[in-house]
DNA sequence: GCTAACTAGTTTCAATTCCAATTATACTTT
DNA sequence: AAAGTATAATTGGAATTGAAACTAGTTAGC
């Protein structure tokens, strides 16, 4: 007879939790100094680290679906942060790139990242940091083996 | 000058890329085993371990939207695995139980939550469980305090 | 070099989520 | 006890998301 976990104690729920109110405060402060989205946001960090990309290396890089990362390109363009240019190995693509105005976004919001990664980890030592880090990549992999495989129904895999 | 992050680097990306594979994982097997949603399992979740409670009390331990937690008790009810009993303090609410069925499912589902959990951590030690949760506590903690106050325009806090 | 199979990007549609308004009941003040 | 305020639950509608369909261009096999 196994005891039964409460919610608030299954590691799982924890995660979700935590990783939701990190998410939502970083997506406010990006929303009210930026008018970015979290979308819009991760791609803009990926181009000004990379320089120009096609949609599909973004969609590689951020982890992000291929439409949400469209919708942000095209969000971008709009607004000037972002342009394209023909890709002459493909003519299906393009290569997105920061325009100067992007650029000088992106450097406001580098440091507000940092900035907010040394909030929401402050009181953490540089140790229990890699630690952390270490971590979520473990859980990160682990997830990725299981998702071949599916739990049997009839034993939940315990056997 | 400080150096450009990569994406990949910051922390609060790779716990929103991990917590996202974790819940889809779990989705996905509370999906094809009992054909619950996540806040539906939640809600059968803390039903099952508490007893009857009115919606109130299932949004507050839960940490979900008032709306999820009312469609998922819909849907619960409507399925015959909860049911609704008058709350003599309160006639604007509800106590919500599990009924018999209920209750044999929630039986089913918490091994397959704990096989979940073993699964998604196998590979961690017992003290680097208790760590990633203290760890993920420490943050969520860090995260509510911040909440209350803003991030500086000018200097980002840095100041 | 033509056809078939494949891929990058885009659009559409349906499901989900989130906010705001509504309803019904409970409290509070006079 | 009447009027006004507050709260639990619900509903409706807007915005977001993701899956699948679609378009245009590329590669591979013959």
């Amino acid at each position: 007879m196994q005891p039964t976990i409460p919610l608030a104690k299954f590691l799982p729920y924890q995660l979700s939790i935590t990783s939701n109110a990190v998410s939502g405060r970083i997506a406010q402060e990006y929303r009210q100094h930026f008018g970015l989205s979290v979308p819009e946001w991760r791609v803009m960090a990926v181009l000004g680290d990379s320089g120009a990309l096609t949609q599909r290396e973004l969609t590689q890089r951020t982890l992000m679906d291929k439409v949400a990362v469209n919708r942000a390109c095209k969000v971008l363009e709009e607004r000037g942060l972002a342009a394209r240019t023909p890709n002459a190995q493909d003519g299906r693509s393009h290569h997105l790139g920061l325009t100067d105005s992007g650029r000088t976004m992106h450097g406001q919001i580098m440091p507000l990242a940092q900035e907010m990664e040394r909030r929401v980890f402050a009181g953490f030592s540089p140790d229990e940091i890699s630690q952390f880090r270490a971590l979520l990549e473990r859980v990160r992999a682990q997830v990725g083996e299981l998702d071949s495989d599916t739990i049997d129904s009839d034993n939940f895999g315990v056997g």
